[in-house]
DNA sequence: CGGGTTTGACCCGCGC
DNA sequence: GCGCGGGTCAAACCCG
């Protein structure tokens, strides 16, 4: 993974971010910019611009890494950390969250209720006395108005530190977000720099003018945050087509002008530059495809843009028609974005929910098992393409390598897949920008985004001739991360009953987590309408700390235990998170995907999916 | 007989 | 320019 850009959270700032653990907060110190200073110490903020060598990937490329897990595991251990040291804590934010919820019924460890709480019951306690009693002496009264006053104190002052600390967390997260801006912007400029430095001379007439321009627009219109603060489906289609567009679009633009391979996203935010794309670059006798094939598998809007690799057919037509110079060039640093699966399978294929049919087969070198490629075949003229070989270290492990995207509805198991590689292509292609070798920030900035929580299973090799996203299944994930198998929350229904246990359940994992998900996920996008219960992750409580009043009644510490026990539950949690994110992240809402509109929930037929599952060895994870 | 697979040939980009 | 390697084609073959 390479090295750049780093933007981390670490263990640090939980010393200054105090509402993140149940400890003790230090003196609440004065909102002032040292607050605020303290509290970026946890953020390490390494910047590293690179040259435009595309040799060296660890040089040139921009990486933005956001640690969010780091995080939620700081929450996880500050949690368990006091529930030792319960008794005694005296103030946290939780339980002035506690303090102003109904005390619960007094239980066994009723005199382990935290201070806030036990302050309350203790003072329900004088109340009772003076009630029952009747003889209470003056005295009692005097102790008991003394304290139900210091009470008061207490819970102003909590209240204000509650104040305070929100006050330092929306301060946080502004900087946090300017940050993410100032970056991008850098970014962007370095890479208009490189742009111009190595697009061919007829190119950068075209596109280079507008594409500073659009920079400049981009980040005159604060645009370019939404890719790490709003990952999330914004519901919002307007809203998303345009910044979706407006973040993609200096990679969309040389993208759109090449009429290049990269229409790999379906949904309808894009069938307006699609549809302004062809009318722009397509000549007349665009259809020189079909005049070619008899399976016109190009010819669709998608396809007339899918390849698989770099020798896909297109430029040799486009030489022959000699009418897109603009294409051709550009055509030649375009890259393809893939997805990569690697899963312990003994079958020759693992099952995606998809029909493929086998159109060739190559020894590659340096791997004695061969490659085999498939087309999809669920439609006339899908595009889509995967390649199934064996590892030639472990055989036992099957890399399929998908590329493209489906122009048909797909079954809900299929979708998960297609969903997968259509949002992880999308992304890899919006953070290729346009200069398809260089610096290719965003790769890495979403691998982390992707999976902050475990990037030892999915890895984005942009150094690759294509960039792919390589979610790596074959091996458990950290332990660390894994070791309580206890309930879910976020349970992954699967559709035949099956647990997760087989590479063959991997659409499904992917489908599942994209389906429940993708409204629940969106934890990770760290937004402002989910309620604590929703978020597995809990992420967004990093930036949106527990409100003292919940709406359910749902305490942090319930949120989190919730959100711990989502991410340890599921073994697959990582690859289903990926397939979530990346199609949050792309944009690839299942509504919003023409692979996967909501027609694909009716049409269940698996005529495709039952290939190989018998065969399918369990799921290493598991 | 139709659909899928196999496999040798071909095309193309890239590096030397 | 040439060879290599990846990707694709399509005729031959296989199978239900």
């Amino acid at each position: 993974m390479d090295k750049g850009w780093g933007l981390t959270l670490r263990d640090s700032d939980h010393q200054s971010i105090g509402f993140f653990s149940n400890k003790q907060p230090p003196p609440p110190p004065p909102p002032t910019l040292n607050s605020f200073q303290r509290m970026f110490q946890g953020l390490e903020f390494s910047a590293k611009l690179g040259h435009t060598d595309s040799t060296s990937d660890d040089n040139n490329r921009l990486a933005v890494e956001v640690d969010f897990f780091s995080a939620k595991k700081r929450l996880v251990d500050d949690l368990e950390a006091d529930q030792d040291s319960k008794p005694t804590s005296t103030t946290s934010i939780i339980k002035d969250d506690k303090a102003l919820t109904p005390p619960p019924p007094p239980t066994t460890s009723f005199n382990l209720v935290n201070t806030g709480l036990h302050l309350l019951t203790a003072n329900t306690g004088s109340h009772q006395s003076t009630v029952d009693d009747g003889i209470s002496s003056d005295g009692e009264d005097k102790r008991a108005k003394n304290e139900l006053a210091q009470l008061q104190v207490e819970l102003q002052r909590m209240n204000a530190e509650n104040h305070k600390l929100r006050d330092m967390l929306s301060h946080v997260s502004n900087n946090y977000s300017s940050l993410q801006m100032h970056l991008l912007t850098l970014m962007q400029q370095q890479q208009q720099q490189q742009n111009h430095s190595s697009e061919p001379a007829n190119q950068r007439e075209i596109a280079g003018e507008k594409k500073s321009t659009e920079i400049k627009h981009e980040v005159g219109k604060v645009m370019v945050p939404r890719q790490f603060m709003d990952l999330g489906p914004s519901g919002n289609n307007n809203n998303m087509g345009e910044s979706e567009e407006l973040l993609c679009n200096s990679s969309s633009d040389e993208r759109t002008r090449s009429g290049s391979p990269l229409n790999i996203n379906n949904n309808n935010t894009e069938t307006a530059s699609k549809k302004r794309d062809h009318a722009e670059i397509m000549p007349p006798n665009s259809d020189h495809e079909n005049s070619k094939r008899s399976i016109p598998r190009e010819d669709s809007p998608e396809s007339e843009s899918q390849g698989w690799g770099p020798n896909h057919k297109t430029p040799r037509f486009n030489n022959s028609s000699n009418s897109k110079p603009i294409d051709q060039s550009t055509e030649a640093t375009m890259r393809k974005a893939r997805v990569s699966v690697r899963a312990r399978s003994e079958a020759p294929m693992i099952s995606d929910g998809c029909q493929w049919r086998k159109y060739g087969q190559k020894m590659a070198k340096g791997n004695p098992c061969p490659r085999a490629y498939y087309r999809c075949t669920m439609a006339v003229g899908c595009p889509v393409r995967k390649q199934v070989q064996r590892c030639a270290e472990d055989r036992t492990i099957l890399i399929t390598t998908y590329e493209g995207n489906h122009n048909h509805p797909l079954p809900p198991a299929a979708m998960a897949m297609a969903s997968t590689t259509t949002a992880a292509a999308t992304m890899l292609l919006s953070g290729s920008m346009s200069s398809a070798d260089h610096n290719l920030m965003n790769p890495n900035l979403l691998a982390r985004a992707i999976l902050p929580c475990s990037s030892s299973m999915a890895t984005i090799s942009a150094s690759a001739p294509f960039p792919t996203i390589t979610l790596d299944l074959t091996h458990s994930p950290n332990p660390l991360q894994f070791q309580r198998p206890t309930a879910a929350p976020f349970h992954v229904p699967f559709p035949g009953g099956q647990p997760p246990s087989a590479a063959a359940q991997l659409p499904q994992v992917l489908g599942q987590a994209l389906y429940n998900n993708q409204s629940k996920f969106s934890g990770l996008q760290l937004s402002h309408e989910m309620g604590a219960n929703s978020s597995p992750l809990g992420h967004h409580q990093i930036t949106q700390p527990a409100t003292p009043a919940q709406p359910g009644g749902a305490s942090f510490a319930d949120t989190l235990s919730a959100a711990t026990a989502a991410i340890t539950a599921d073994p697959n949690f990582t690859a289903a998170l990926a397939a979530a994110i990346s199609s949050i992240i792309g944009g690839t809402h299942p509504n919003n995907n023409s692979n996967t509109n909501t027609s694909n929930n009716t049409t269940t037929n698996n005529n495709g999916s039952s290939n190989n599952n018998s065969k399918i060895s369990s799921f290493p994870g598991n």
